[in-house]
DNA sequence: CTGAAAGCGCTTACAG
DNA sequence: CTGAAAGCGCTTACAG
């Protein structure tokens, strides 16, 4: 059983665990460069057991309230503003400071994590929250090498073994109930436009939709699957490509409310009636879904509870507690609107 | 000419200029209660004079890059995540850290401001900037006492004098504007949908719709003019009411884009349609003008630009500069998109 | 390269 | 309520 030590540590204790002098530890820890590398070695070892934090350090430490990090990754507005606010709201609640910034995924694979990570030791940040980002494993090392918490909400790429702590919602789940809303009101022809094909939770929904269509025994078709990119162009784009097919689907699932936006503005162009003539449903459940007409049928997240909920596991992590489940899904709710109807005749 | 003061001050120094010996100073420091109440005026003066700071507090303050507040005092989601978004990519570029908070005015209100200027002081952030809030002199001073910079973008009241640096929008000549527009297409019944009545930006509108009309020989009308608040519901309220007139408005200049929002829902409840019944405009030039149907003709605030704007300007507040001007507003321009039209004959 | 000795800046315990 | 004295934890200057 290691030594137990009840008081914090102080230079002289380290002094007499390195078999050293004072002098010799102040040496080490304010990196100079004549000690001798042997002797700097069992110094660090001991500094390590022992958990020595120098005076402004433990002031740095223990000072004041909790502080995090929050990465957003993705800008398109209701989506990331719902999430904030989920976060911000409890930050309040639990006395939390939140330093946001905000980086396009081309942004963020440049900057430099080591010194992110070591920006964030020094002012005393012990946990990052990434939303809707591409995290690398050099990445997380640079976090987790400072006993930073790392948590993910909606990953992009799948957590590398022994990886980090995400919070998403059932896209699965999901993408089988906006599926099978559909094949309830009678549609068989039924395309999915979905976001960029490495996106996890794109993939999730897509597979849901195909489970929906087995389990009823309707064809899967591979012209109605598309994907693109979570925002309004891109699903206008991809709604022109479907509804130029032979055979066109007579309702469309969008990966997002946004996708779903560009299809009613090309539905709109082309004299389609939504609900009558095409039916569509959305994923996201944004505010946006109240604001078009007709108000959108969509796979609502529980953004708001997400925000919560990352925030509550990224500091439970910073304190060195264990989370019940590394990734936790909360669930969706489908909410019928305006937008969805049987097929025409 | 007072003394100048080289090399950073240290205890006995301090001592010494009050008068009184080094273990008194220092229970001034540590806020013990056995000191006379007129030993630690001196000892405040003193420490005040020659700017001293503990070794803790010299550590945080030179460590790392500049760190900011960020209060974001209204959550109508497209508004204040443009002005977010303008914030924080130009945070990145200068390589500074924003710690973001968001508050509903009462929450704001129930806050120990001191508390929250301390807190701050202590982990070296500099500056403060309020998004749409409402601020005391007593909130005002808990910074200003700690030099902590302090610049509010479109601040709802108006400052107090010599109060704090503002950034903000060309309000009137946007109101004026707008209502130009609509006099221009022949409109002479024109609504004023406002925000709150006492919301300093709102009333600049009304005042630029007011001289607009009184630049044409147009009579104002007081039932012509309501105030709200800055949300779709209500618009949706105030619509009906004017609508509801005998002599209903064939134009509605509505004091933002939600407000604008709850008009169109009204107008399509109706059966009024939009531009050819009535036309509307709003004001903010969020996302939300191209979703709607009609696109609505809005008068566009930079947003992002105010963003910057301030955050380049708390910066150079907290490095001890001064500012061009305590207030600064940046150009409104007018969108004319698909909601307005002459009225009909 | 190492450490005994001196010193620095601050705090604590206590006598007055 | 005040401060001389002792002490704490760390660093510096320097002899070996």
């Amino acid at each position: 059983m290691p030594t137990t030590h009840r008081s914090k540590p102080i230079l002289a204790t380290v002094a007499a665990l390195a078999g050293v002098s004072a002098p010799t530890v102040s040496k080490v820890i304010n990196g100079r460069d004549d000690v001798a590398d042997a002797t700097r070695l069992r110094v660090q070892a001991a500094l390590d057991e022992l958990g020595y934090r120098s005076p402004m350090q433990r002031r740095t430490r223990s000072t004041g309230p909790a502080m995090i990090d929050l990465v957003i990754g993705v800008h398109d507005g209701a989506y990331s503003m719902e999430i904030l606010r989920g976060i911000l709201d409890f930050a309040v609640d639990v006395d939390v400071d939140v330093v946001v910034s905000s980086y396009t995924p081309d942004k963020l694979s440049r900057v430099d994590h080591d010194e992110w990570a070591e920006r964030m030791k020094e002012s005393g940040r012990s946990g990052i929250i990434f939303v809707t980002s591409e995290i690398t494993i050099d990445q997380l090392n640079a976090f987790h090498r400072r006993e930073i918490a790392v948590l993910v909400i909606d990953p992009l790429n799948p957590p590398p073994p022994g990886g980090y702590a995400s919070v998403g919602a059932t896209n699965w789940a999901g993408g089988k109930a906006a599926t099978e809303h559909l094949l309830d009101l009678g549609h068989e022809r039924i395309a999915f436009l979905g976001g960029p094909a490495a996106a996890e939770c794109s993939v999730a929904r897509l597979h849901g939709y195909l489970a929906a269509l087995m389990g009823r025994g309707v064809t899967t078709r591979q012209d109605y699957i598309l994907a693109g990119a979570f925002n309004q162009k891109s699903g206008a784009e991809a709604s022109r490509e479907v509804l130029a097919l032979d055979e066109p689907p007579t309702a469309i699932f969008a990966a997002s409310d946004t996708i779903a936006l560009g299809v009613l503005e090309v539905a709109r162009n082309r004299g389609l009636r939504v609900p009558d003539d095409l039916s569509v449903v959305g994923f996201d459940g944004t505010p946006l879904t109240e604001q078009t007409l007709p108000r959108l049928t969509s796979v609502a997240q529980p953004l708001q509870e997400m925000g919560r909920a990352a925030l509550r596991g990224v500091l439970r992590l910073s304190r060195g507690e264990q989370l019940d489940s590394s990734h936790t899904e909360l669930a969706t709710e489908l909410v019928v609107r305006e937008s969805t109807a049987p097929p025409p005749v």
